[in-house]
DNA sequence: CTTTGTATTAACAAAATTGTTAAACAAAAA
DNA sequence: TTTTTGTTTAACAATTTTGTTAATACAAAG
């Protein structure tokens, strides 16, 4: 055979991508994934031999994805407050970029408590090293006096709310798919992206 | 008839909540409802005819307690800044005592347009009443030079991000249903209601 | 005590959904 | 060319899930 454009596989991964993140694993159907790769059925079960399959290939890799957005990291060279603006503007450039991927995490963990455990596995590392990390410069920055008593853990909860959290609501106040919406769209990332920083930075003030 | 503890249609009303809330309309079985309510499965298409007639019965009354936590009171009779940090705590402990609430409802709207617009129906009357009611308090308090310069719209978004992203987070931290964690997560919810107050008052200050 | 309407049950039907298989096919290897 | 290997298809099977119905019980009204 050879290759296509797209291999077959990865055109059931696509589809089952799209299929996936929007309606969830319980809503979505193997044989609307198929139609929309455009290939039969009964490829979807040659290639992953279960929905439940296809959809952790899928999942673990959001999954991971979502985990490592939240490995803030603090650029070297910067004032204190610098890097953490930017690490707010990071992560919340890439939700905007990934706006199906909160609601899709966090939706599937409702209610099925391997998913979940599969989300805390790949959150953990990553938050525990920026807890870590962020620990010691916070306790530094704070004993010289620069900003606010805080932790590490409200910090990044702090960032982590206002962010997710914006995108969430989005998806409440504009129809996402619509293109005349756009304009709006943009300028309600744009003033949020802005107003989270302050929030973050103000809260730091002394 | 008469009377038992509970009626048959309630005991289907209260089990198909329990599922509904934890499992998400798709993963839900109307077996599994009718089975913990101790019923005959053909009790509930009966009652509610079929299964999404018996879980709008249950998601339009969830979304209306969603979208009514929105509707922040302003107590008369305060400075402004204690106002604000009594509609933040409330809203927390509403939250808190309805923890699968905003995953469920946010989840339901993922890819049906139809709930979506249900919850927007619900919530723009709110929003809308309380956008005005703060907008004017909001100018008058900055005119005087009392708190900085921001909207009511910022304000609500991100006392509800703080808010509804502690209870979503918990879920991950914490299993929610083991009494053993319950000290731990009283713990959590109380340090994070005083972080969320603490950070929306500091955001006001000038 | 008969009638009437509602509640309940078990068994069944229909539909939807996932998963399987045998046969056809195509490409590469021998 | 023939064989072999992996890919694809259509048809089918199995299961799950929702929904229906006919028979029955049962209480209240007349």
């Amino acid at each position: 055979m050879g290759n296509k454009d797209t291999t077959t596989e990865q055109a059931i991964l696509n589809a089952a991508e799209t299929v996936f993140l929007s309606k969830g694993y319980a809503a979505a159907r193997t044989t609307e994934i198929a139609r929309m790769a455009g290939v039969n059925h009964a490829m979807l079960h040659y290639y992953f031999r279960t929905k439940e399959n296809l959809f952790d290939t899928v999942f673990d890799q959001k999954v991971e994805l979502f985990a490592n957005s939240f490995a803030f990291i603090l650029e070297k060279n910067l004032p204190f407050l610098k890097k953490i603006a930017l690490a707010v503007e990071t992560h919340f450039d890439f939700l905007t970029s990934n706006p199906q991927l909160p609601q899709f995490v966090l939706g599937e963990i409702l209610s099925n408590p391997d998913r979940k455990n599969r989300l805390i596995k790949a959150l953990l590392p990553r938050i525990g090293t920026i807890f870590e990390q962020w620990e010691k410069e916070i306790k530094q920055e704070i004993k010289k006096g620069n900003i606010a008593k805080t932790t590490a853990r409200d910090l990044v909860l702090n960032i982590a709310s206002l962010n997710v959290f914006s995108v969430i609501a989005s998806h409440i106040f504009f129809d996402m798919e619509q293109k005349k919406s756009q304009k709006e769209i943009h300028q309600y990332f744009t003033e949020r992206k802005k107003n989270n920083v302050t929030v973050i930075l103000k809260n730091l003030q002394l």
